[in-house]
DNA sequence: AAATTAATTTAGACTTAGTCTAAATAGAGG
DNA sequence: CCTCTATTTAGACTAAGTCTAAATTAATTT
């Protein structure tokens, strides 16, 4: 096969031996041609600059891939096609990151199947998501069933006045902090905080706030 | 080398892609004789029955690997020996399973050199914790520096009576209804939730919740 | 034995958040 | 014009978190 055709590829995952395990998947497939490898977001840097791959495997661990900064390299790199690949649903930027080049989402646990399904489909520009992915963002409420259809979402439900109470709530800010930022009432405040709670489905400022880091309103 | 020689292990994890990143990282060393793999419960019982190894490498990801089966399945094997390697440090019954056979803690993001260190100190009874789960049971302020020590870990800080609370607190339970639970005032129960909050360093009761499922108290 | 310390208990005052009902205003779209 | 949604304001109530204060009991130390 001549090299020109080969789909070009790169990883990049705190976890090495995750790596290894890709690698050892993946080699199985002689028209993926694995490129590179990044343990952090310095490597990735690196790695996206010499290889220009036409897919990146991404684990996001944001312990070890700054958000700020993954969203600026893949903005100047617009022709590499992202798989996210994660073990933290609960840190994943999902439907802030449509906006990106981040056509699947897998979960670590999917079967080495489903992660060839998904180059496959992403070499062709097509979205997609693992069940485990789908079944676990059905499960957490953060989608309902009718908002997933041909494996792409749509979402949210929260108006702009709540998401801005949100990453307010979110900050910690207390009611009558909140009023006098958006110079309104502390009842329209705890009005809006109450809709949203119910709206969301949740019970607390605390999970309110882990649901908007889930779907990266903060 | 002869077989009885070798270190005989067991791979316990959902992931198989990690599964085959620790068989290439682990082929590298022929005192290391892997018997088998196991990607759920009922495929763990099999290979703990067929091969009872020396050691059991496990990601113990609760919705893989149901809890109360596997503390009946580990005691029934009392010689082997446990190394937990995680990316799920929230789901941690850490200290709990101080009582079974868990004798290291890694996460997925250690270095392959702490993976081989931790499987050697298991190996001649010694305990592991790797740096990046202490940094973080420290960062999440599970556990403070002195309690840290020669890599053991000495915990907890609450009182039965507190450890009680903490429990009908889990459950979602009312300061009122606790309060006629344990024949006590509110105010008694109010007074003993407030210091739970201040000794565990958080700041609701959602978040005592889940320090609760952390450290193993439910 | 006495003193000290930790654990458990009770209490009151205050702030904040969450749950309820109710309603006025403004804008978009049919 | 009517309706629907978003936004706004308000009051009453329950629950939880923060504060101070103090009494009782058990365990430990001196």
């Amino acid at each position: 096969m001549n090299d020109k055709e080969k789909i070009s590829l790169c990883l990049a995952d705190a976890q090495s031996v995750f790596r290894m395990g890709l690698r050892k998947l993946l080699s199985a497939y002689h028209e993926l041609d694995i490129k590179g490898e990044a343990g952090n977001m310095k490597e990735l840097k690196m790695v996206i600059g010499k290889h220009h791959p036409t897919i990146l495997i991404l684990d996001y661990n944001p312990k070890y891939f700054d958000g700020a900064e993954l969203s600026r390299v893949l903005n100047e790199a617009p022709d590499c096609r992202v798989i996210i690949i994660s073990s933290q649903i609960h840190k994943l930027g999902i439907f802030k990151s449509l906006d990106l080049n981040i056509l699947a989402y897998l979960t670590k646990e999917c079967s080495t199947d489903e992660i060839v399904k998904a180059i496959q489909a992403v070499n062709t520009g097509k979205r997609f998501f693992c069940n485990n992915m789908l079944d676990s963002l059905l499960k957490n409420k953060l989608i309902q069933q009718d908002q997933v259809e041909n494996n792409s979402l749509k979402v949210n439900n929260l108006t702009k006045r709540e998401i801005e109470i949100v990453k307010l709530v979110a900050l910690g800010k207390r009611n009558k902090e909140i009023a006098v930022d958006l110079n309104v009432s502390h009842h329209t405040v705890h009005t809006h905080r109450k809709n949203i709670l119910k709206k969301v489905g949740v019970r607390s400022a605390l999970e309110l706030t882990n649901y908007a880091k889930e779907i990266g309103i903060i």
